[in-house]
DNA sequence: CCTGCACGGTGACCCAGGTCACCGTTACAG
DNA sequence: CTGTAACGGTGACCTGGGTCACCGTGCAGG
């Protein structure tokens, strides 16, 4: 009879070996998170690699000064890479991670890392795979950040948006934009009001449509 | 004999088993950068992982509309970290590579990194720690430029120069410091006056002086 | 039915920092 | 010695976008 976890990572983590994830299942611990829930904090340690099993997470950069910035989505099927790379010493978090949809991880002890690297390809594709997509996301984070003006970071923001939720109609007040890009509610506005000005959006109450 | 590879290795690399010195050295390309010369450009393929021998590198992220902003110094013993993900797959840089000093550079083809990665853990723990080494850098620039004035990012780049270079006198004209935080000369120009007069800092022709 | 609250719109204002124009100084090449 | 280029200083100006104040609207809970 299959575990939850089990069956988790047969659906999420089917390039994985079958003895890597029963291995897995063995050892790992479950964790549920309501929507809304945070997972980690800037400056908590970190003593498990986090996969993700359901739901939907964001992480966030927060600056020392109060504020934070959005760096991208966690997925089922995704991990986070910071958590990978926190080794067998005490390392603390730069970010935070926050569920926006109810979701479930799993958490493996860091202490195995290094073994499953050394004895699974699966895994240590894994791992390389993860490392690549993330520094490439924080990239292009730096990208925007310094090269482009609010107007255009919004329309990524956006499309972004659309691509990962799959669909047009995006769920999002204004200053959940504005708290992501760093920005402030009223910036927000005008530029979404620009923007439906050129025929990009339209604008209703509690939701942003997509043209 | 020991090669010249050999002896760069042993030197830098300490930590890398002895059999592992000895593999790399067999099949590691060895390559000399006079200072000014860019090694890696936005957008070229990478087949080899970089370890720096000798001298001194920055690396700096492009824009795509001109600009660049610089990320962090490779120094002898470091590798980069990019040049170690790009998995076996025809990956493209994201990044330049520019040698400020005389540097000497070890390339090791992309292909051998998992062998190595599974057979010695010298290699697996450098590898993990420079990705997170590089990880946090990646952070705390971003914090940098989505959080901090440019005064305080200034004050930053030139406390980092100071704790790289090892020295108080820094050889660095305005201009270069304006293009590795993405502002302008003048404005950098206007800062350090500024910090000059709040006695942080002294100016001279060709260098500045740190109190 | 009210009342409060979350959400969003809008005008007025301000400031960091980017841009432009221009100049003085130093260094080096011819 | 002189021309030219790199470096740095400075004032004038502009603008993106952050901030403040305030309002309207729709909805949920008493």
């Amino acid at each position: 009879m299959k575990t939850e976890t089990s069956a988790y990572l047969d659906v999420h983590f089917p390039q994985f070996e079958p003895e890597l994830r029963e291995e897995l299942a063995e050892i790992a611990e479950i964790r549920n998170i309501p929507a809304g829930e945070t997972l980690m904090r800037t400056g908590q340690n970190i003593r498990s690699t986090v996969l993700v099993a359901e739901g939907r997470l964001k992480l966030y950069r927060e600056g020392h000064d109060e504020g934070e910035i959005f760096m991208y989505y966690l997925e089922p099927g995704n991990a986070c890479a910071l958590s990978m790379v926190c080794g067998q010493q005490q390392e603390t978090s730069g970010v935070m991670l926050k569920a926006i949809e109810d979701s479930t991880v799993i958490l493996i002890p860091v202490k195995y890392m290094e073994n499953f690297m050394q004895r699974y390809k699966g895994w240590y594709n894994f791992v390389v795979e993860t490392y690549r997509d993330r520094f490439e996301e924080l990239l292009t984070l730096i990208d925007h950040i310094a090269f482009r003006a609010m107007d255009e970071r919004l329309v990524h923001y956006l499309d972004h948006q659309r691509d990962k939720l799959r669909t047009n109609k995006l769920h999002i007040t204004h200053s959940e934009i504005a708290t992501d890009l760093h920005s402030s509610r009223e910036v927000i506005s005008r530029l979404l009001k620009k923007l439906e000005q050129q025929g990009r959006v339209k604008l209703h109450r509690q939701y942003i449509e997509m043209l």
